[in-house]
DNA sequence: CATTTCACCTGGTGGC
DNA sequence: TGCCACCAGGTGAAAT
């Protein structure tokens, strides 16, 4: 379901409640299709670690984790703000700063359908939930995904690699890199925004949508996009984007972010799941292709 | 190698 | 109400 606002609106979210927090009970039901890693090196692994950040690269969701055991007092209740003279002596301690590093990282890609929501434990549990946390705060995070396309992954990184997405974040990269993306590629435009590893986090309603605000026909072979049409096109990807996280993602038939609220991009839609809709700038009817074996939703006249 | 198709899953919708 | 076809935010393995 979720793409790159999605992914950054459910990953904000979930920092901004449980960052600091220590997983004291992992529980995952039978099946076995979401671990990338074996559910029984994630149970372990994951329980007693204090989660130290969470953030997004491409379309997963990266939980940044302490040394096992480790704990994060940051909040203490009753902690006052430290006047100048008493910074110096409050700075980090060389113990705290060792805390605050990530020495693992849990790794929830959401497939097509998957959830990520904070709630208390007395919540009603949904069905197709497969995961549940417990934190020391008493709070519960759950993952649900009734297709189950979803992935759950354990690093170590004193063993291996961080995390790293493959292909470019669209919202940073630059215009000769963007342009380099497509050289020679004879695929669909749409096909290539759609491939993970060249950018990151383009999934089909944002594709369908900064193809429109580009002007640029989904069928059009990426080699033969023109240098300027691929600079509008990059402007739209960011522009699209960005308004996306502003209204906190699209909310197409069951998306929600931590908290449960729906988002309100759909409201915003120019093309996606608009087949046979008058467009919004020209009145032409929007049409709607297969194409990569995916709906591709396109105004005729606006783009060419 | 680059590119396309299909399988993996469950659920919702609309036609008959 | 039931049955069926088709559609849905993704991705990686297999086929071309």
């Amino acid at each position: 379901m979720p793409e790159l606002p999605e992914v950054e609106t459910i990953a904000r979210g979930v920092d901004k409640r449980i960052r600091g927090d220590r997983i004291v009970q992992v529980w995952f039901d039978r099946h076995p299709q979401p671990f990338k890693t074996p559910r029984s090196r994630q149970v372990r692994e994951l329980a007693g670690r204090t989660i130290v950040a969470v953030h997004r690269s491409g379309k997963h969701i990266v939980f940044e984790l302490s040394s096992s055991g480790t704990t994060l007092d940051a909040h203490k209740p009753g902690a006052h703000t430290p006047a100048a003279h008493e910074r110096e002596a409050l700075r980090p301690s060389a113990h705290e700063r060792e805390a605050l590093r990530s020495f693992a990282q849990w790794i929830v890609h959401l497939g097509m359908t998957g959830r990520l929501l904070v709630t208390t434990p007395e919540s009603p549990v949904a069905l197709h939930t497969h995961a549940r946390l417990t934190l020391a705060s008493g709070r519960e995070l759950r993952f649900v995904d009734p297709r189950r396309f979803g992935r759950l992954e354990f690093r170590d990184l004193r063993r291996g690699a961080a995390f790293g997405a493959p292909g470019d974040e669209p919202l940073t990269i630059g215009e000769r890199e963007f342009a380099a993306l497509f050289r020679g590629r004879r695929l669909y435009i749409k096909a290539a925004l759609l491939n993970q590893t060249l950018l990151a986090g383009v999934g089909n309603i944002y594709a369908d949508e900064s193809l429109f605000q580009a002007g640029i026909r989904p069928r059009r072979r990426a080699n033969r996009v023109t240098r300027a049409e691929l600079d509008r096109l990059r402007l739209a990807l960011r522009e699209v984007l960005t308004r996306a996280i502003r209204l906190g993602g699209s909310s197409v038939s069951d998306y929600v972010d931590a908290d449960g609220e729906r988002g309100f991009f759909q409201l915003e839609h120019c093309v996606y799941l608009r087949t046979g809709e008058p467009c919004r700038r020209c009145q032409t009817p929007i049409r709607r292709v297969v194409l990569a074996g995916r709906g591709t939703h396109y105004c005729p006249k606006c783009q060419r």
